[in-house]
This record gives C-alpha cells, sequence and structure tokens, in this order.
RNA sequence: GCAGAUGUGGCGGAACAGGUAGACGCAAGGGACUUAAAAUCCCUCGGGCAUUCAAACGCCCGUGCCGGUUCGAUUCCGGCCAUCUGCACCA
C-alpha cells in the first residue's frame, strides 16, 4: 500500500502532540549542559508573521533542535515586543483599545509560529506590555534612576511634526521619522534620559569577549564613535572669556586661519554687546534652527555661516588674530561646539574658507592645497617647534606644550550620545516616577509597582506635545511617595526599546512575581549561547540591550557583564524582483499560503535553501516546488526500507552526510547543509532497498530541518518516541574513506583526463602510477618533463 | 564622501589553508507512462569549433574588467568598473 505525503494531517498530528506532550516546556536541569538560543521577539503587527521572520526562527530552530539531540538542556524562548506606535496608531482607527489589538495580534501570531513547527518553550512566553512583565521593566528603571544613570533633562530632540513624538538618534532616517518619513524638526523638551554615554568605553571593551560578526562589531565601534583629541582655550581678544575648542588635530594649530561656532553656541549671547554685526548673526542663528536635520545633511556640499564681528581670538602659540565665524556645519551636540579652523588640512573646512575666500596656511607639506585639503600624514612646516615631525610626533609634541601652558587637555568625545528615554504616546510602559514641588522627581515605592496605564478616551498627544496620559487627571494627581504631599505623575511613556533590553532575562524565569529572574535561574542560564537576528537592530535594540545588561551587571543584578555570547545575522528576505516587501508595494508573501499550499516543513526548508543566510535572498515561489518534491521522494523512500546490512558504500554516503550536515549547521551553511540532504536520499533512491540504519539517521539528520515528516518517518520505522530527544548521529572518520580515488591528470595546468588510483599511495607511488599510463606516455611523448607536481588523492601535475 | 560586503550558466547558488569550475535545486528541451492532462520517472542542458547517420571522444574560450605572482588562480596581490548595506558636516 502505497501511502501519500499528507502534509496537512502530519504536520497538524505532530504539533498536536507536541502541544499534548509539552515537548519543548523548559526547566532548569542541572544534571544537563544548557543551551539558551534567542531569536529577536517579533513584533506582533496587524499583518501577522512575514516571511522574514521564518528565515531566522527556522535557523536558530534547527541549532536548538540539534543541540537537544545533542544531549543540551536547551532554553528557545518566544515572546512578543507589542508597546509601540503601529498598534497605537492601528488602534485609533479601527476604535478599539491597544491592548485588544495586542491581543487579537498575539493570538494570530501565535497560530502562525506554531503552524511552523518551532520547538518553543510555549509554557514561558512574555509579553512586554503585560504588567506582570513591565512591572519589572519599570523596576529596572528605578533602580538605574537610584544609581544615578537617569536624569530628567531639558533637551533638544529631535521632533516628529506629523506623529508628534520626540525621536531617538537610532530612530531617525536621514533626518526623517522612520515611522512615517516627515521631516524632523529641533525642540526643545523635557525629558528623561539615560546615561549610556557613560558606557561608551565598556561597550567598546565589551566586543571583546563576545563572539559578533566582526563586521557587526564595527558597526557598534563607528556608532559610539570614540575620537581622542584635545581641548584647546584660546582667548578671545578683549574680554574676559575663551573659547573652548575640541580637535583631533591640535598639530595643525599653526594653520589655524579661523574658529567656527555652533549658532547655539553660548557665546553669542554672552558677547552680544561686542557682536557688530548681530543683526546678521541673530538672522542666521534664527534660519539654522529652522532647518530641519535633513536639510542639514542635504546642504552639506553648500556651506552657510556669518563672520562675527568684532570678535577675535588669539592663537596661543604665535599670537596672531583669528576671525571667528558662526556656521550650522560645526554642531552644538559635539564636543564643545566650537573649532579651529584648519582649511589646508580638513575638507570641510577648505570648502568653508573657499566659499569665503578665508586665507589657508599649509602647515604639513606633501599634498597640493591649491587644489583641495591635504588629511594625510607628513612632516610639518610654517609651524615653528613642529617642523619636520610626522603627524604623531607633532601631535604629541603640541599636547605636552598646551599642557605646559595650562590652556587645554586631551580629551575623549563620543558620537553616541545618551539615550533619551521618553516619549509622548500612551501604547509604552508609564514612568514611575512622580514630581513634588517640594521634594523633586521621585521613584515610585516598588510596592506599588506595576504603574499601569489608566483608561483614557483618547490615544492622541495634546497640542503640546504631552502624552495623552496627560489628560488622565485622576492618574496624573497623586501624592509624593516620599513626603504625602500633592505631586503629579510623570506623563511620558517608555520608547520601544524599553521592554526588548531586557527580555532574555525575563525568559530565564517567565513566572516569577517575586524578581525579575531568581539568582538561580540567572546563574544557570548565565549569557545567552547564540543571539540570532537582523544587521538593523546592531545600532539600536542590540547597542540598548547590551547597555541596560551593563547597567544591571553594575547593580550587582546579573552574573555576567555581557547579555550575548554569540551573535549571528540574517539577511533579508526580499521580494521576487529582489524589491524591499512592503504593504505598499503589494509584493508581501504570507507564509500562511505557503504553509497550505506545501507545509510548513518545505517552507523551513525552503528558506533555508534560498542562498547564504547572511545574505539577502528574493522569495521565489517558483523553486519552493523542488523542495516540495524533495520532501515527497523521501516520505516515499521509506517503502524501500529493509532490515538489511549497509554496504561499505552506504555506510561512505551516511557518514559523509552526517558530517556535512553537522558541520553545515554550526557554520550557519544550510543552503549547503540541505543539498547534503539530497545527494543522501538521491542516492538512496537508487538503491533497490534501504538499510534501516541508514534510513533512521538519515530522518534523524532531517528532523531539526522538517521536524513534521521526521516524527511521521520514525513512526513508520517502527518507532514510539521523538526524535526530538534521540541522539544525534556521529561520523567516524574511517568511515568516509573510499578505497580508490579519481586523480586528475593535468599537463602545464592544463585537466586532460582522470583516472581511478588507490586511496592513499604515497607521492612516489602515486608518480609512478601516473608515467606509466598508456595516456601519459601519448602526452608526453617526445618531450621533455621537466617536473611533476603530485598532490596525493587528488591530481598531477605534469609540466613539459 | 567614509566604511563594509558582493560580482560565477536562462535563474537561486556550489566549489576558496590555490589543485576536476558550475554540486544541489529551479526553469527549459526531449522521451516514458496516460485516451488525454496533471503528477511521477529517465535523458540533455555555459559558449564555440571540428568530426559523425547519431552519440561518445577531442580541441579552444569562459567565474565583472585590466594586469601580476604561480607548474596551476573563481580563490592570492595591484588597479579599475558595477551593485548592495551601514554611517553620514562628529572637527
Amino acid at each position: 500500500m502505497t501511502k501519500k505525503y499528507d502534509f496537512k494531517s502530519i504536520e497538524k498530528k505532530w504539533q498536536t502532540i507536541w502541544e499534548q506532550e509539552k515537548l519543548f516546556d523548559t526547566t532548569i536541569d542541572k544534571t544537563k549542559k544548557k543551551f539558551f538560543g534567542l531569536i529577536e521577539f517579533p513584533y506582533p503587527s496587524g499583518a501577522g508573521l512575514h516571511v522574514g521572520h521564518p528565515r531566522s526562527f527556522t535557523a536558530m530552530d534547527i541549532i536548538s533542535r540539534k543541540r537537544r539531540m545533542q544531549g543540551y538542556n536547551v532554553l528557545f524562548p518566544i515572546g512578543f515586543d507589542a508597546f509601540g506606535l503601529p498598534t497605537e496608531r492601528y488602534a485609533i482607527k479601527a476604535g478599539i483599545h491597544p491592548a485588544v489589538a495586542t491581543k487579537q495580534n498575539i493570538e494570530n501570531f501565535t497560530r502562525q509560529l506554531k503552524s511552523m513547527g518551532f520547538s518553543f518553550n510555549w509554557g514561558g512566553v512574555i509579553n512586554t506590555t503585560d504588567p506582570r512583565y513591565y512591572k519589572w521593566t519599570q523596576w529596572m528603571f528605578i533602580q538605574m534612576f537610584k544609581a544615578g544613570l537617569a536624569y530628567k533633562g531639558e533637551e533638544t530632540i529631535s521632533w516628529c511634526p506629523e506623529c508628534k513624538i520626540g525621536i531617538a538618534n537610532e530612530e531617525l532616517e536621514n533626518g526623517h521619522c522612520e515611522r512615517c518619513g516627515s521631516e524632523v524638526v529641533k525642540k526643545k523638551k523635557s525629558a528623561w534620559i539615560l546615561k549610556m554615554q557613560s558606557y561608551s568605553d565598556k561597550l567598546i571593551e565589551g566586543l571583546k569577549s563576545v563572539d559578533f560578526p566582526e563586521n557587526i562589531k564595527k558597526m557598534q565601534i563607528d556608532w559610539i564613535g570614540k575620537s581622542t583629541g584635545s581641548e584647546i582655550d584660546f582667548e578671545i581678544k578683549d574680554t574676559n572669556e575663551k573659547l573652548k575648542i575640541f580637535t583631533t588635530r591640535p598639530d595643525t594649530i599653526f594653520g589655524a586661519t579661523y574658529m567656527v561656532i555652533s549658532p547655539e553656541h553660548p557665546l553669542i549671547e554672552k558677547l552680544s554687546s561686542k557682536i557688530k554685526n548681530l543683526d546678521a548673526v541673530k538672522d542666521y542663528q534664527s534660519k539654522a534652527s529652522k532647518k530641519s536635520d535633513f536639510e542639514r545633511t542635504q546642504l552639506q556640499k553648500n556651506k552657510t555661516g556669518v563672520k562675527i564681528e568684532g570678535l577675535v581670538v588669539i592663537n596661543p602659540f604665535n599670537k596672531k588674530e583669528i576671525p571667528i565665524y558662526t556656521s550650522d556645519y560645526v554642531l552644538m551636540g559635539y564636543g564643545t561646539g566650537a573649532i579651529m579652523a584648519v582649511p589646508a588640512h580638513d575638507d570641510r573646512d577648505y570648502e568653508f574658507a573657499k566659499k569665503f575666500n578665508i586665507p589657508m596656511i599649509e602647515v604639513i607639506a606633501g599634498g597640493n592645497i591649491n587644489e583641495t585639503a591635504y588629511t594625510k600624514d607628513g612632516p610639518h612646516i610654517n609651524s615653528e617647534f613642529l617642523n619636520g615631525l610626522n603627524n604623531e610626533e607633532a601631535i604629541n609634541k603640541i599636547n605636552t606644550e598646551i599642557e605646559k601652558l595650562g590652556i587645554g587637555k586631551q580629551s575623549v568625545k563620543y558620537k553616541m550620545t545618551d539615550w533619551v528615554f521618553t516619549r509622548q504616546r500612551y501604547w509604552g510602559e508609564p514612568i514611575p516616577m512622580v514630581y513634588c514641588e517640594k521634594c523633586g522627581w521621585v521613584p515610585l515605592d516598588e510596592k506599588d509597582l506595576p504603574l499601569t496605564l489608566p483608561d483614557v478616551s483618547d490615544y492622541m498627544p495634546t497640542d503640546e506635545g504631552l502624552s495623552p496620559l496627560a489628560k488622565a487627571t485622576d492618574w496624573v494627581n497623586t501624592t509624593c511617595p516620599h513626603c504625602g504631599g500633592p505631586a503629579k505623575r510623570e506623563t511620558d511613556t517608555m520608547p520601544t526599546w524599553a521592554g526588548s533590553s531586557w527580555y532574555y532575562l525575563r525568559y530565564m524565569d517567565p513566572h516569577n512575581d517575586k524578581e525579575f529572574a531568581s539568582k538561580e535561574a540567572l546563574n544557570y542560564w548565565g549569557q545567552v549561547d547564540w543571539y540570532e537576528g537582523g544587521t538593523e537592530h546592531v545600532t539600536r535594540h542590540l547597542l540598548y540591550s547590551r547597555f541596560w545588561h551593563k547597567a544591571l551587571y553594575d547593580m550587582g543584578l546579573v552574573p555576567y557583564d555581557e547579555p550575548y555570547k554569540k551573535r549571528s545575522v540574517h539577511g533579508m528576505i526580499l521580494a521576487e524582483n529582489g524589491e524591499k516587501m512592503s504593504k505598499s508595494k503589494g509584493n508581501v508573501v504570507n507564509p500562511d499560503t505557503i504553509v497550505s499550499q506545501y507545509g510548513a516543513d518545505t517552507l523551513r526548508i525552503y528558506e533555508m535553501f534560498i542562498g547564504p543566510f547572511d545574505q539577502a535572498a528574493a522569495w521565489s515561489t517558483n523553486s519552493m516546488i523542488g523542495i516540495y518534491r524533495f520532501l515527497n521522494r523521501v516520505f516515499d523512500l521509506t517503502e524501500k526500507v529493509k532490515d538489511i546490512p549497509m554496504t561499505q558504500k552506504d555506510t561512505q554516503i551516511i557518514h559523509q552526510t552526517i558530517k556535512d550536515v553537522s558541520e553545515r549547521i554550526e557554520e550557519m551553511k544550510f543552503n549547503t547543509a540541505v543539498s547534503a540532504l539530497m545527494i543522501c536520499s538521491n542516492y538512496m533512491g537508487e538503491k533497490e532497498a534501504i538499510p534501516k540504519t541508514m534510513m533512521e539517521t538519515f530522518t534523524k539528520l532531517l528532523s531539526p530541518f522538517a521536524p513534521h515528516i521526521s516524527d511521521e518517518m520514525w513512526e513508520i520505522l517502527g518507532h514510539n518516541n521523538r526524535l526530538a530527544y534521540e541522539n544525534w548521529p556521529q561520523y567516524d572518520e574511517k568511515a568516509l574513506q573510499t578505497t580508490s580515488v579519481n586523480i586528475v591528470v593535468s599537463v602545464n595546468g592544463k585537466k586532460r583526463f582522470e583516472t581511478e588510483i588507490p586511496t592513499n599511495l604515497s607521492e612516489e607511488e602515486t608518480k609512478e602510477k601516473i608515467l606509466s599510463l598508456e595516456n601519459v606516455k601519448e602526452y608526453i611523448k617526445g618531450k621533455n618533463v621537466k617536473k611533476v607536481i603530485v598532490v596525493p588523492n587528488k591530481l598531477v601535475n605534469l609540466v613539459i
């Protein structure tokens, strides 16, 4: 009787069994080695799962399933990162509560994820919008506040006029809001801020101890943007004020022909009485403030500015007077908001100087400053005591002089700013802080956590940009936890990145209502062993959560100073034409369609087969049919299984397959792992009868990729247990050996023919064997063999 | 502009401590089965030349372009070109 591969009933059957048996539910088991595999938990949008999700999820599911079979106690958890603007928007539009929308979306995601057969720890699902979860997000915020890591500041923030929300630098795309695409403007707002910049060095340093791809490390290092330079004070002539500038090239100080201060620089206000063209300066200031970040970047190549008449600084080394300009190419938010401009040796200064006809002084030889700024190394000229020195020597020398004169010091600056931890939105964690006229900002008592979101009738921010929570006056008005007097609650909520900054810790102990996770769980599960996710989160989520974790570590709350031991990244799944999949383009593929047409196992393997895991890949429903055929053939193989011993060739093939599949999973070369399985199944397909042990081993190797069909086949092969906890096959190096090998014979590097000889002949033996061949005699007849190159078991090259 | 990555058949892609280029799969063409179609199975499948009834065999070219190192280069080195990703006036 031929049994057909009926994926629908097979997948349903096994998903039900796994669920009933709670096969993948995880608890601490100290008798086993642990493995903590993590995928970035999804944002449960109304659109449902995207075909991009299964690429990453299947990869980690394969690794987790393999680890389980290798005897590890595996934690492979799932949860939902559910606070955020899209849900709030949807809720406003549909007129339902965001919590209701979230619940529906999570249900839909859960159904979809279960239909894919992922071996998640379904007993420990978390949801960042659950008060039992965000209680601990709030608790951690309070700990940071107490440790001095969170403060309320007045900050110039990027403001999206469309979303009415403050935007962190990380959420900007070319000066546009990454959500709605509007141009962002500058706005002063009071905001909660986390002192992330103070962790810059630790975040760079910590990368040494973790296994991240090099380019990911580099992206984080570049994002943090550490640069070492010097701060130098320039006296402002006829005043008591000094202009403090920051430069990485103090050695070029003799080439400074003008200074630039940012339009927001406080000195303009302070010395306004001395400025002769105050109107022009003020006018420029107001124009600059109205420019969006987008305009500023667009105008990169077209510098603007105004000379500040009436103010000059004195070069401390040659006492020359230097004029001051204000220009928005100098940013108040970086360094000291002021620079010394050396047009001969800096591209930006060069451009500005050309436009404003400012003279240049060449101080490093080697370039041609008539054409372009020279920014490379060379001997210093026109620089008094620095003449003749190279860049490094000159920098050291000038720094010594600067310190001797007491006019500055070496200093380190970072591009990465502190984390603006405030959103004027409803659908986020309430910030557990209260403002009291007498006591200032006071955190809630921990026993009063969680501080839950109040019910409000409308989720729009106020026109002044206050969070909708401000409208819930009953909720806002409270008493001070410190003095008991009247006080008001903070009405801003936390950004989306809050809940995701520590979720992996909650996974270790998801139901604990005494602590965010017990010490026992934190110690047992330790670091995340392998964290799989997308590149788009490298400078946002990944950096935030590393910071958050390090802060917890410094407070003694977690036992390791880095959360993730190893990180891998996957490429995006693109639409068939190579474009990004997006709702607006209408080219989104819904995994549900594929699962119902071909089955989850086919979709899983297809996504692994589609191309190199770390590279982008274009979807092709057409190509998926090949995987479906493969699984059908594999299923049919069970009919040919007999209780017979394996031949030597069988042994060699199956051991080669064990080796290839095992190694390639570890290297995330899933596409070639699948092809190794195909080669093995093609081989078995040609046989009259397949030895049972061979088929069993093959089924085990297939199971992480296609768990449903594998458990079904395992049952057909006469087993009544689950493959998930069977032993992962081991290969034997000796079994891989063949008795004869093909040797390529080439002449002068060109392949001529191949021939079979016994395996493992020595170089001498191979040479003899080959030279005695009739073919070879033909080729070398009448010619002079200069050299014979032998690569044992591979090739012989005759040089004639 | 800076940094990183990638360029291989009609397509997705294999093979890189230098050693048979095109594994595996898709598409295409031919055949078998069928009344027919689908499904399935078998064969062919980078380009060119010559030979042949036909096939095999044979020879030449071919891994973005130009050069170099080497007995031998998709792989290493130098210089270009193109595409993608990240960052972007950070002094």
